[in-house]
DNA sequence: TATGAATGAGAGTTCATTCAT
DNA sequence: AATGAATGAACTCTCATTCAT
């Protein structure tokens, strides 16, 4: 009997961020309205207030998981002992297909609450998590420029490395191609952009006699 | 008299549309209220009534003038004698500045969303305008390549270019920061960013022997 | 196994009130939900409405205790041999305290307000406890006054005493401020008030002839 | 015709305040609705926003005039040349004939939002004229306590005079007589009640050295 | 006996829009 | 041509209460 509430309960909860989830990638964060979601869901609005304390916790319960998916496959990446190349790339591409497939939550994730990538203060733990991202791909970064590189251009180049990414993402966002053709077809273009970067960042650094 | 009426009618119109473009692009579509509009327009709320049927149609007015500047602008840069690397960089920073300034009414339009599907139109309007944005960007990257590159490498190049203007104005749509903080903060990035981007891809073009 | 069931059952209840009644003094029959009552019940929201209908039930059953306690503590003191001025002094105070002490119960309770108008006897039970009171405040009243004093003379006395006890819990009852720092920051100024006023009473009695 | 849209303006704002007052009277502040309020006004909630920003707002309005209204007549009284214990004993009927005359709405005026007389941190601007009034029952109170008495023991002797109205007034907020019936019956015992309490008041600061 | 799940009515408030002038 | 007055639908969120087990 306790199971048949524990899963009654269960079901509703996941209802409930199912609905969210498609409403929130088909219309935005603050277009779709409690009531939607409970409807989509099956339910009163009021249960939803059962399992989430608002909207917003309602966004970070649905964005959070696979951001933390995201960070667990970026920091096996970074752990392994391929060369520092290989590492960055193996952290854009991975970002990219991470993005790209989880397309209609990407405006969620990325988007709301988000105010600078390199913002300090997490004030969400959403926030929080997307800096621990950014500061991966840092790491990666490191890396690949000519040592004694100060950490303000370490950063500067994080942060077009990060443009570009984002740049990937945003444009075949709306694509109705799937994530696999979009590889096959964009794979390598992809790939000759994080390597031009990279060769650019080099030679800028050496030319401007590596400073900060 | 009649003269007079029609002149006055045409100044509050204009009034309407110049206080809307301003609110829509400092605070987003959904956030500004008619009111504001009409406040900052010098007129009742209901004037606005008057010229259009309601908020939505008050925005697609808005929407056309400020793109077709922009393509004027990007064609101005195209025509003139510059170096190539000087109308590519141009035509990046014109286009990141364009957009950053019209921040939020470049969410309205450029962002095509579920919402807008039962429209009639905007989808392929904002295509066709992103395509001839991208024939101008190629214009331009073309003559920063070596001579003889492929085409199918430039349009990569292109591609690759796009997606870092895309990036760029994508990660700051959201600042809170006016586009002049933005551009001193982040300026000489961005310039790092297209320059870095010029490098490698000449790099890798030498490497490959500039194949297609 | 039926008298446990039984006993638990009482338990609960007892718990119920207790809860109830705790919590409605502190915080006010209104502010009060009746999952915080079930929390520091230690059981189910559900669980209450086994015991009571609802709330206002619940509450009928949490306020005669306090009344009849409030009653009998008042004869005790009627009851010592303790010097008049003591006892009317005890009275007064003992009034303030549990006014205060149950002070949003007390606005239930005490205010006949318009919204009880269709209920069958709360307005006649008040009034008859609130006599009751009074007299007792008479009955102290009187040894506190020259002997020889008329009853109407006494009569206004003590309604000048109740006036003043009921003053000062009307101003502090919507106090923030716990029985115990408001009888500590302003204990000694009920005293006074009560002093005052006998010191008072004598006083006019005699420069008027102490007459009826 | 602009007549007759201020007519109408001052019309639906008369009604909203006269049926709010009414309300409020009548069952509380927090218990009535906005749309309630509209309802018995005989307009739409939302109108009621185009006159007061919110329900805080509109009660407010409503305590307003007549405690200004009791302010000047104070302030008149503590104006004339009369004697202090005149001054004060007109304070103090005043006072409550004002209380009386305003029964239904006393509750909202004194109650909502109060929290201690004798505050001096002027949130609201009702608070400020409640600690106004306050302050000129001081005033009256220093005239009429031996010279030399310490601020301290004014403030105590003011806050007992306050008790004594509120009292009064607390006491026969409810009753069915009218003011001048109450007046009538029960005006020597208001009058003595004061007088005892300013007999008493000189006995103890006498006898206790006048001090603090 | 007791509970977790779920609900409906309703709170204050906002805003695009319409009506009457 | 223009406006002040007014509205209704909708928002997020709360809570006493009921249902199913």
């Amino acid at each position: 009997m306790q199971k048949q509430h524990q899963s009654r309960a269960e079901r509703t909860k996941r209802n409930i961020i199912a609905a969210a989830a498609e409403l929130f990638a088909e219309r935005g964060f603050e277009a779709v309205t409690m009531r939607e979601i409970a409807a989509r869901a099956g339910c009163s609005h009021t249960a939803i207030y059962l399992y989430f304390t608002d909207k917003e916790t309602l966004l970070q319960h649905i964005s959070m998981p696979p951001l933390q998916e995201l960070r667990e496959e970026l920091a096996g990446i970074l752990a392994n002992d391929a060369a520092p190349e290989a590492q960055l790339n193996g952290i854009c591409m991975t970002w990219i297909r991470f993005c790209l497939s989880h397309r209609n939550l990407y405006d969620v994730i990325f988007n709301v609450g988000a105010e600078r990538v390199d913002e300090k203060d997490p004030k969400l733990e959403m926030n929080r998590l997307r800096n621990e991202l950014f500061g991966m791909l840092m790491q990666a970064m490191r890396g690949c420029l000519p040592p004694g590189t100060g950490e303000e251009r370490l950063l500067a180049c994080t942060r077009i490395m990060f443009y570009m990414a984002y740049g990937i993402v945003g444009t075949y966002r709306h694509s109705p191609e799937s994530l696999d053709e979009l590889m096959a077809r964009l794979g390598p273009t992809f790939r000759d952009a994080f390597r031009a970067l990279l060769i650019g960042f080099n030679a800028i650094i050496e030319e401007g006699g590596n400073g900060g």
